[in-house]
DNA sequence: TCTTGACTTAAACCTTGGTTTAAGTCGTAT
DNA sequence: ATACGACTTAAACCAAGGTTTAAGTCAAGA
């Protein structure tokens, strides 16, 4: 199996080792290995992991509710049908963030075409 | 023509007053109306305007940005072209913000597909 | 007249989500 | 052997985006 430094993990994944350690140390990566010269090391599957985290990260969850998956993990398949109600919340709630977004889009959008039409016409379209 | 109080205002809008207070400090919303006491006064174009505000922030645009846009409002025409730029490129910037999302929440969604897996074959499932 | 509720302000406070700094430890190439 | 780059830590620092507090003004109803 491969092992990856925090910088080559930082590189891969897009983002600062400062992130990486900052996460660690609010509790959203447990189990971090290290080295004999306590290095953290990286495994492809600890990618993966890290990669859910930043999905739900992308998503806005917030920290803290990452970190009650996190927890809810480590304590094995006793949890499961939590986390997937955790899961499915939140995946309500992108859809409503996203449905947000796209409506207020909306509105801008509008104001797009109001602006373009006044530059097309050269000033002779109203502005409300 | 219909006046607002900041309280039928913020509740007309879905926000506290303690936001238009901040936004109005912020530079956001210019010439305020007042009343004799000083109490500001909102009429229907003003909460028109205030929507569009509220749209650039539910699609996440900083203040600074937003506080950028009112001020070249506040410069008269010859600033729409650069308003419209600004426009089009915060669109860009939505559309992207919506598809990271939408990429993110599939990565959920198969967690979400694992977990119900595992519950409705009552752990006999394999969770990778 | 007095109280109540809605408003006003400036300033202090708060949370979230990191980033930066300072001081130190390694492993490796020269 | 020494210098360099990549790592380590704890703690300080930061920005954004509000919210809360304290002290005061005012209009209207009892």
């Amino acid at each position: 199996m491969n092992y990856y430094s925090i910088g080559e993990a930082a590189t891969r994944l897009g983002i600062p080792e400062s992130t990486i350690r900052f996460y660690e140390k609010q509790g959203l990566l447990p189990r971090m290995e290290r080295d004999e010269a306590g290095r953290r090391i990286f495994t492809e599957d600890y990618l993966v992991f890290l990669k859910i985290i930043l999905y739900l990260k992308n998503t806005q969850m917030p920290i803290s509710q990452i970190r009650q998956y996190v927890d809810w993990m480590a304590e094995g398949d006793s949890t499961i049908a939590l986390r997937l109600a955790m899961f499915q919340e939140h995946k309500q709630a992108v859809l409503a963030q996203i449905a947000l977004m796209t409506e207020s889009l909306q509105g801008i959008e509008k104001k797009i075409e109001r602006y373009t039409n006044y530059l097309e016409t050269n000033g002779k379209e109203v502005l409300s």
